[in-house]
DNA sequence: GAGGGCGTAGTACCCGGGTATTACGGTGGC
DNA sequence: GCCACCGTAATACCCGGGTACTACGCCCTC
């Protein structure tokens, strides 16, 4: 039987995650907070298996709850919830100690699913913070394997003509197409033209994505 | 419609695969691959939206094949199954550019689950290697809370609210007016008037050069 | 000299982004 | 109690961005 405590400031949502956690007959709640202080004072008292943690609460947040929970020494896992993905908040949580980093608006069946990966250990995350996780951190994982290519550029704009770099620089500057053709001496046409084929070899899906890639490969500086 | 390339050595093993995926009405397989070259090969003639690898193939491997898979610039994901979590297996497969790992052991709704997740860019991580994955590596991420850092920040973003915030670092992650309204559950129409005072407030001519600023800021990091 | 990659350019079309305006409930300050 | 601000939402409208397709001249390579 795995112990939960339910720690949100919105009764609805305290109510919602209670019905179905008790319709589990493998869970039990065993109280809910409606801050962060009253979340690290119950599980000091009660040391539940699972703390369900919203991140925005009045008073003390999730985050600082959770870093208390679990300097505290106490065995209790924290599962963070929120209905946003922020990164911010998620690094935040996990840099906290936290468990996992789930959202509000996963299936039920995940979220089940998450507390008793929890309970038992295990750890889960999101799958839309998952994806920025690992881009952000896969190539510093211990390699098991060898065969490492420490990409020159980056491969992403590997097969971009030395003029579309450029088309993409000045996108990742903010100029319109109109701006572009003017101060480059181009039809409006033919930006449109070297547009697109930018964004087809990127994968990005408009000009926004794109200039986000151009700070990402540092083609376009801070 | 999420078209799939399954590759397994094992017959009842792509069969299981095929049966439950085909059960699915969002879900169509292509085709099956029996090792990796073949893997290789027909993903870059039918383009699957997802591979499904096994990573102990006769041949090349799972891992190498899903190497070559992401360096040919295909956008198709590779989401890896195998029968043990072993670390180096994962380390490596995330190396390679896949998507996710998951056991095959897992509960055939987190299989599809992992495959719908994929598909749409996200990743998944099983839950027992999730763990050690944070054990390792969650004090190496960026650090920071948002709800004690009211931004001694930069002056161009002073008078925005906290939503106004919001809105705009989630624009410098590249999301759609749709796509901000579906995720914050929101109408689009509310978000069209949040990102018009985004822009008004911070003098920005578009979403492009909103965007800029964010990443100026470190609003958003690269 | 045939073919391919590249840069240039045009046209037609659609849709998402952005503006302008209005409105309404909640909250907090005075 | 009233007002200001915020977050939410709708409507109508315009225009720039992006796609699809076609085309042509240049240069390089086989």
């Amino acid at each position: 039987m795995t112990t939960v405590l339910i720690a949100d400031d919105q009764p609805l949502q305290r109510l919602g995650f209670r019905m179905l956690l008790e319709s589990q007959d493998d869970m039990t709640v065993l109280t809910e907070a409606v801050n962060g202080s009253e979340a690290v004072r119950l599980t000091a008292e009660l040391h539940p298996d699972v703390v369900l943690m919203d991140v925005r609460m009045p008073g003390l947040d999730g985050i600082e709850a959770t870093r208390r929970i679990i300097a505290s020494g106490d065995r209790t896992r924290v599962l963070i919830l929120t209905t946003f993905d922020l990164d911010e908040y998620a690094y935040a949580g996990l840099r906290a100690g936290a468990s996992g980093f789930l959202v509000k608006d996963a299936q039920p069946e995940e979220l089940l699913a998450g507390i008793r990966a929890v309970s038992t250990g295990d750890a889960v995350v999101a799958p839309s913070l998952t994806r920025r996780l690992l881009d952000a951190y896969a190539h510093h994982l211990p390699s098991g394997t060898p065969a490492d290519a420490p990409e020159a550029a980056d491969p992403r704009l590997a097969s971009l003509t030395e003029r579309e770099r450029e088309i993409l620089t000045v996108m990742g500057m903010g100029w319109t197409n109109t701006e572009i053709a003017e101060r480059l001496h181009l039809a409006e046409s033919t930006v449109k033209t070297h547009v697109s084929r930018v964004l087809a070899k990127t994968g990005s899906r408009d000009r926004v994505q794109a200039v986000i890639l151009a700070y990402d490969t540092k083609l376009v500086k801070p």
